[in-house]
DNA sequence: TACCGGCCTCGACCTTTCGTTTAGAGTTGA
DNA sequence: TCAACTCTAAACGAAAGGTCGAGGCCGGTA
């Protein structure tokens, strides 16, 4: 869509959905960090454009959902930084097979391999960036022993998942005005937090059967 | 295999090869957070068995590999200590289908409901803390619309990733000394928070669908 | 023009986590 | 007996992660 880069202050009410206890002061720490470099107006107000709210939206989670050091945050996000960002300047950039390999630091058989087992799906235009957070998961999950069939299930349930949520998001969107945008992405990224506390869960069980054999 | 219960000072000169700035001070910090409870002499001194030594040195590697602070560990590692979970077997207690719906702050037909879709499975003494876990998630995860029976897939996803490690797990403890105990858990948490990200990457993407519909 | 809310910087300050240090006293084994 | 080891309790402290307030600059608007 257009250009939207907010300020700081309404950046930070939009953010509180999800992280209630930010604030302004939080935002200008994490710059003076370096962990972000949002760009600024010529009377010096800082802008945040879409690409610096995801990466800020990416910094808390991970501050919040794996209790990360903000300087092991830093090193971690260090790859894709806004100059990063610019590189691919219109849109956080579609990979073919090999990019993707290498972004994920993977064989392109493994790409290939997910693909056919449905794990993992390339678009009209190519792998997305979330094609490489599942191919870095995947790798993780395959280093116990599985097979890239065995994840399958996975996909599956995660398109349950998302046919429901789609039902109940069409409502969401019908019944509210049309800046439901954010609010959409909200409950995107929720719904996908609960998938995973779940199946964290449900696994653990599942793996505490280990225990007595 | 004898009862090699060592003194503060044996046990951490012991474990200065993998963790080398290890204090003495710090065990008792340790000890002092409630994250381990040697046992003592009758004169008060503290003894280290293996167990307590493997869990002091799972503690120690989430805390240098994961950044993880000290009270999500013992969030983490709280139910499974290996000798513990035997002796207080009573304590982290199985629980009856009333008595876990208080836990989780759910409505017994949810416990009913769950059951009956195999995301819950009862034990034969009853639900353990586990299942509280599962419940709280699933809850979440219903909020956005789902029913009960959508999840199924999700403890599929997990009984295939637990067959998986199972086997892998058993090669594991063919192939090393009795002591893997210790390992064998690092093993299945490792295993369940693979499984969780890759859950919530491929959910992602799943639901990243709805936002050009 | 004046005003008001939002934003700026900078430095002081605060809280929590994760320990270390110190003082004083008891324990163990050669 | 002596040296090395261990105990507790409490004070100390460094680093992470912010918060707060003073003083001043923007930007609409009445």
């Amino acid at each position: 869509m257009s250009d939207t880069a907010v300020g700081i202050g309404q950046m930070v009410r939009d953010l509180r959905g999800e992280f209630p206890d930010l604030t302004i002061s939080k935002i200008r720490f994490l710059e003076k960090r370096g962990l972000i470099t949002p760009p600024r107006t010529a009377s010096g107000y800082r802008k945040f454009p879409s690409e610096v709210i995801n990466r800020i939206h990416e910094i808390l989670r991970l501050q919040r959902d794996e209790y990360l050091p903000l300087e092991v945050i830093q090193d971690r996000l260090g790859d894709w930084t806004p100059s990063d960002m610019k590189r691919t300047a219109k849109r956080t950039g579609p990979f073919t097979t090999a990019e993707l390999a290498r972004e994920a630091d993977a064989q392109p058989g493994l790409i290939a391999e997910l693909a056919k087992h449905g794990v993992l799906r390339e678009g009209p235009e190519g792998f997305t960036n979330l094609s490489v957070d599942i191919v870095v998961a995947a790798q993780s999950v395959l280093s116990f022993g599985l097979e890239p069939r065995h994840l399958r299930t996975v996909r599956s349930g995660a398109e349950s998942l998302a046919a429901s949520v789609r039902g109940r998001s069409e409502a969401l969107l019908r019944s509210n005005k049309p800046s439901s945008e954010g609010q959409l992405g909200e409950l995107l990224q929720s719904a996908a937090d609960s998938l995973s506390e779940l199946g964290a869960a449900v696994a653990a069980d599942e793996l505490s059967t280990l225990s007595q054999p």
